[in-house]
DNA sequence: TTCAAGGTTTAAGGTAGTCTAAAAATCTCC
DNA sequence: GGAGATTTTTAGACTACCTTAAACCTTGAA
């Protein structure tokens, strides 16, 4: 039931690629964590003897149940600290991310469930990820990204699926935060960007990023954006 | 500059036990630690080599200035945690410790600059210990334990040395923390407990414990326990 | 002044994790 | 249905810790 904080690592890390592909590659895990492909070998290995995931040689693992609920588990203390660090210290969207990867270690249950109480029990993280709940279940939705839009039609950005705070800052100046009201009003062909309403203010968005933008198309009836669960935008509170 | 969490454990041991005695003994730093001895003599080696200790062989280790300076940080990262635990979570003055012990070394410098702020810039953490600055400095106080006190002059308590939950929470029972008032009726001879008046309910306490708890005595004109920095009763918000 | 007790250090071995380099398996494509 | 490229695994070595057991100082008391 208690891992080392590398272990943990990598069962988020496994568990990440699943949603991709599964059974998951040695060298996608290498890569996402920056390790040599026989390191992984080599922690597969001890995975799999304690039966956290499933091995075929040269083909693959998957996590077991165990192993999925501890990554579940894990992403539930990422996103609780997470949104943590937004609403309450006042961190930068596209600064979360590094210091909540080791906090996550190291917090324990309590301090996780009384961080979510504090935070009023959220659904969701400061890039619109749902997070799971403290027994190790998400809900699995599908909604649209940006691209998919048809013109013209009412959104609200629900999730914003980009890592690197390179991306989140530059999304975050154009105001594309979960909550956020947008229109697509024009696709360029050939994989061209999108022009795209935000909050009011016109915006171009190369397609690459659009398309890590997932959103809720506003209800006809509805008149704003009031479906979604996530209400306000994070990421702009008090400047470091 | 960055050093493992093994090593930062070493540092805040000797950073304590110097207080006590320099040099600080091999033997001392492994019960603290609860490692062998040849444990931490291989230890004192690599912090002898980082040029964090000096290193007598069969005498002990003093702290670097560099080495001190570096306990007094995770030392900082401690207490700033230990009161946040205690005053935005809720925690009991007894439970933090070990939290703390677990998150100190994953937050950076910029969580634990954040976090005091949110407390307010705080000197003292849920049992009256001085926080070190940002910068690495304390000062060095030298208050007078309860025993130490005249019969029925009123003192108010500062600092509760006690790191056993147990103890603290027995100690908290009585309503002995940061900020009580205190005097003392009558000293039992021959090492023998005390009769103590904590915010005017009469209490008996255990001279071994008595000694751990520092006072501030009360200046003849001032009306009631005003000169002490700490103010406010940790330990008993919302309980869990 | 020696010598035993007790604390300290060395020596040898273990675990968890990493790496490089080489061997083995799988895939691809003609 | 191979040849060659690619991916995966094995083999051997390294770091940072820890342990036990033996060797080594220091000290204090007869």
């Amino acid at each position: 039931m208690k891992h080392t904080s590398v272990v943990e690592d990598y069962l988020k890390a496994i568990w990440g690629l699943q949603q991709i592909e599964r059974p998951v590659a040695t060298s996608r895990i290498a890569e996402r964590l920056d390790l040599t492909a026989a390191a992984v070998t080599a922690m597969i290995k001890r995975l799999a003897d304690q039966k956290l995931v499933r091995h075929e040689p040269y083909r693959g693992v998957i996590l077991t149940p165990a192993g999925e609920l501890s990554a579940l588990r894990i992403i539930r203390r990422h996103r609780v600290l997470e949104l943590f660090l937004t609403e309450t210290l006042g961190y930068e969207w596209d600064r979360v991310h590094d210091e909540a990867e080791r906090l996550e270690h190291a917090a324990s249950d309590e301090l996780i469930e009384r961080l979510a109480r504090l935070l009023g029990e959220p659904e969701r993280d400061p890039h619109g990820s749902l997070i799971p709940t403290a027994e190790g279940t998400v809900d699995r939705e599908k909604l649209p990204a940006l691209p998919d839009l048809p013109v013209d039609a009412p959104a609200a950005v629900v999730e914003v699926r980009v890592q690197s705070p390179d991306r989140l800052r530059y999304l975050g100046s154009l105001d594309l935060f979960p909550g956020a009201e947008v229109m697509v009003r024009e696709q360029a062909p050939f994989g061209g960007p999108l022009s795209v309403e935000v909050n009011g203010a016109a915006r171009v968005l190369a397609r690459e990023l659009a398309e890590q933008i997932l959103v809720r198309p506003a209800s006809r009836d509805e008149p704003s954006g009031d479906a979604s669960p996530a209400e306000d935008a994070p990421g702009k509170a008090g400047a470091a």
